[in-house]
DNA sequence: CTGAAAGCGCTAACAT
DNA sequence: ATGTTAGCGCTTTCAG
């Protein structure tokens, strides 16, 4: 049987009675090579089942045309939007993605950060974990001028191009609303703090307070990880202070739709007695009842614009590696877990 | 700057004197080099920072060590903890994988299962879109002696080994503990009865029916795939029966949570109206009120499963694309969202 | 427009 | 225990 042997340029060529140049010149488009050469050529390899080698192609061009993008989880809309909208531009650019996902630890990220850089992907695309705090495994890409581009979860110590919603906006239009609706003693349920995107709507927060001349009281801001089981521990620290808090804004629509289940049960009313905001519009937000006020924001969007980003880059050979800063548009989406009047 | 230029192993054998060979054979750990050879090849590795040229090496030996895995889609806890498991597994054995996901469409399947066999994958894990008919591109793999195996969503049509539940029997335990709490028209929500996983399903539910000699109404059997919105257009088609059914078994938490916001809102209790039993035993099962009651089955188990079986598979070079069913275990997990009694 | 030839970095016979 | 050598399949000068 032919099953076993991959067929080559070579076979193509000595089948054609042309030379292996040729054939790859045709098999690439190659605009120099006469149109029916070019024909004869592609028929005979669709007909012979050619498929080229990436591994030849790649050790002898040193590029890849594959970029890597490594994310802190997998089961997110937000992050499969993310994934949809990185894969179109890439597509059409003609880069393959590969995908890793660190699980929220650090230990994961380091070694598929050096998996990527092993498998020699052309950019990477990254979202960092909770707990990264070192960003020494992403040093070698910078190094070798690789480019290296954040999304969402960055960090402003590492010079790169960093694509992001605007968090302390986002933090402070969920904080108003609450306040608006009459909360005065507004929990903030959130996770690692050296994350931009916690620390930044804990800003947001902060900003509200003040301006409302509300008290910052350090006690109601809740730091925790978004595991599953959170929200009932949220819920918990809720129940055991001293006066009951009259709003909850948790910057994750999955522990927030926990948390009004877990209020539910101790028999506090929502939005009643603990008006309540998430963050993500994820779709469990849309699922729940009360169904979760929250901050939506593109995820598609956001994996174009930087895979656009990181094309052009790569195209260009401009602008690698530079802090650069976009901002996506956010919003919040009012719904009535947090409709007080 | 140094920075430009890999090293390879000839720089390592020039710096210490040896031949490429040994350097070589001295970084894949071969015995038979010289403990000290290989020590003073190993310090200098790390200290020049050579990192192995993967496509030298694969264009060389024909191997990749990379799996691919397609599945249908990724934001899901029960994908999530496949993925994870066959990661465990691959890792251990020296396995890279590559996710590709086919969001429930053939077209991208195909896509993926084309990209999977370009980059020479040494194995396939893959597990069925809904609309999936035509295994036609999955065909290369066989021809090539590929390993190809199935988790979940399968497909008899072609040989290989696959990880399943047992579908029927799962179908059969959910609609016989609703007609247990006393259901006697009971809806089917399911999808595409092309894939197994749902034609089991609904296989079990007419076994239960038959055995407890209700009649099998093909009105209420409700095959959509699972959107966002189908909970919505399911509790349509619910609410414009004739007759209001008792029971609705969807083999889908998601969508089953959907359901039970949607029939709420038409002030129909759940469970007391219509119980409800889900599948999956996804997160949303224990988030919305009720609590679903739903088919648990061990997504991680599963994975490690298929992940053994390939690496087996591709260590003896023995049972390779030959028909080969394993069943793990699932069960009925009975919660509020069914309970009348 | 096409061909010849070298080389990308690695590994595995086959020698020594 | 180490070295020599050839070649995996492709691309790309350089030549014609």
């Amino acid at each position: 049987m032919t099953t076993n042997k991959d067929i080559t340029i070579y076979d193509l060529a000595e089948e054609l009675n042309l030379s292996p140049a040729t054939v790859s010149r045709a098999l690439k488009n190659n605009p120099v090579i006469n149109a029916d050469t070019r024909k004869k050529v592609l028929d005979l390899a669709t007909k012979r089942g050619y498929r080229s080698n990436a591994f030849a192609s790649n050790l002898r061009t040193q590029k890849t045309n594959t970029i890597g993008v490594i994310v802190h989880e997998l089961n997110s809309y937000f992050i499969t939007a993310v994934l949809a909208g990185i894969e179109e531009v890439a597509t059409e650019a003609g880069y393959d993605i590969l995908i890793a996902h660190s699980n929220e630890t650090v230990a994961k990220e380091r070694t598929n950060a050096h998996n990527l850089f092993n498998k020699r992907v052309d950019g990477v695309i990254a979202s960092l974990a909770y707990d990264t705090d070192d960003l020494a495994h992403f040093a070698p890409f910078i190094k070798k001028h690789i480019p290296l581009l954040f999304f969402d979860r960055t960090d402003n110590s590492i010079a790169a191009t960093q694509v992001v919603i605007d968090n302390v906006e986002a933090g402070y239009q969920a904080t108003k609303h609450l306040i608006e609706q009459g909360c005065k003693h507004i929990v903030h349920a959130t996770a690692n703090l050296k994350r931009n995107v916690y620390s930044d709507r804990l800003a947001g927060y902060k900003k509200a307070l003040l301006e409302h001349t509300l008290p910052y009281n350090e006690a109601l801001v809740l730091v925790n990880d978004f595991k599953e089981d959170t929200g009932k521990l949220i819920v918990e620290q809720i129940l055991a202070m001293k006066q009951l808090p009259d709003g909850l804004f948790v910057t994750n629509d999955f522990c927030a739709a926990v948390c009004i289940a877990e209020l539910k049960k101790a028999s506090i009313k929502v939005p009643k007695d603990i008006a309540v905001v998430g963050f993500n519009n994820d779709v469990v937000s849309r699922m729940v009842e009360p169904n979760i006020t929250t901050i939506n924001y593109p995820g598609k969007l956001m994996g174009r614009t930087i895979a656009e980003r990181l094309v052009l880059q790569l195209k260009t050979k401009k602008n690698i590696n530079k802090q650069d800063q976009i901002i996506v548009p956010s919003e919040l989406i009012v719904r009535a877990s947090s409709k007080r009047t």
